[in-house]
DNA sequence: CTTGCACCTCTAGTCGCTAGAGGATGTAGG
DNA sequence: CCTACATCCTCTAGCGACTAGAGGTGCAAG
C-alpha cells in the first residue's frame, strides 16, 4: 500500500496540484483518504480518473459534460447513448468553431496583406475594424 | 443635436446595454455626457467606436489589444506598425487554434465512429478518454 | 395621472482555474 | 535532536469579459 501524495498524483496525471484540489471541491473527484497529518492520499484509480478528466478537458469538454461521462464510466452496464450524444455535440461545436476561425483567418489575412506599413490613416487593419461593411464576413 | 440613449446606441452598434456600461467602466469608451435626469447621451462617434470594438471582439481581439488599436485609430499620423503586429499575432493565434481544433475533430470523429451504440463498456468514447495511449493525439 | 418601459447604480455570479497568504507536515542531512 | 527545506494544508481573492439581478429613478404615451 504505497501512499500517493497530491504532488505525486499531479506528476502522474499531468493535472496541477491546485487543480486537483479544485476538482475535489466541485465534486469531479471524490475526497481521498488522509494521512495522519491530514494530507491527501490517493490510489491508482484516482490517477486514472484524473487522466480521464485531463484528456476530456484537452478535448474541450466542459466540466458538466465530464461529470456525465464519469458517471457513465462508473456504470459500464449503461447504454452509451449519452456518451455518444455528448461526443457528437462536441464534434458539432468543434466543426462550427473551425468554420468561424477559417472565416476569421481569411479576414485577418486580408487585413495584414492590405496594410501598407505606412501611416494609420492608410492602414487596412484599422479601416476594416472601423467599417464592418468593408470586411469579408459581413454576412449577418 | 439628437440625443442617443444607451438603448439606441445598443441597437445601432449591436453591443448590449450592460456591455456598453462595462466598456465605459474599464475605460474602453469614454464616459458620455448625461441628460438632466443623469442618463447617458451618446454621439455618432461613440457608435462608430462601439462598432469598432464589437467587430474587433468578434475577430477575437482581446480588450487590451483593442485598447491599443483604439489609441492608434485616434491618432492617424502614427505608423501602423503596431496595428499590423497585433493583427499578425492574432492571425498566428487563429491559425494555431485551427490546427488544434482539426486534431480534435479527427479524434472526436474516431470516438463517435467507434461507438457501437451498445453498452458503456464497449464504448470507444469512454475508452479513449480513459486511456490516452489509445487516442489519435498522443503526440506529446 | 398612471402605466410601463427604459434607464440608473451596485453587487455578485459565471467558467475553470491560478496566485498568494499564512501555517502545518514530512524528510534528509548534520 | 535540530534545522532546513520542500511539500502539504485551508482560505480568500483574482483573472477575462461579461451577465444577472436587486432596488430605485426618468420619461413618454394614453
Amino acid at each position: 500500500m504505497k501512499k500517493i501524495t497530491i504532488g505525486e498524483a499531479s506528476r502522474q496525471s499531468g493535472v496541477k496540484v491546485p487543480t486537483i484540489r479544485y476538482y475535489e471541491g466541485i465534486g469531479l473527484l471524490s475526497a481521498p483518504s488522509r494521512s495522519e497529518g491530514n494530507q491527501r492520499s490517493y490510489e491508482p484509480a484516482d490517477i486514472s480518473r484524473l487522466v480521464f478528466i485531463r484528456h476530456a478537458r484537452e478535448l474541450g469538454f466542459e466540466v458538466d459534460a465530464i461529470r456525465t461521462l464519469l458517471i457513465l464510466q462508473d456504470d459500464p452496464n449503461q447504454s452509451c447513448a449519452s456518451a455518444d450524444a455528448i461526443a457528437k455535440a462536441r464534434l458539432i461545436d468543434v466543426e462550427q468553431r473551425i468554420r468561424s476561425l477559417m472565416a476569421l483567418k481569411v479576414e485577418l489575412e486580408a487585413m495584414v496583406a492590405g496594410c501598407g506599413h505606412g501611416r494609420v490613416d492608410q492602414c487596412r487593419v484599422i479601416e476594416v475594424l472601423a467599417d464592418h461593411g468593408q470586411c469579408a464576413h459581413n454576412h449577418h
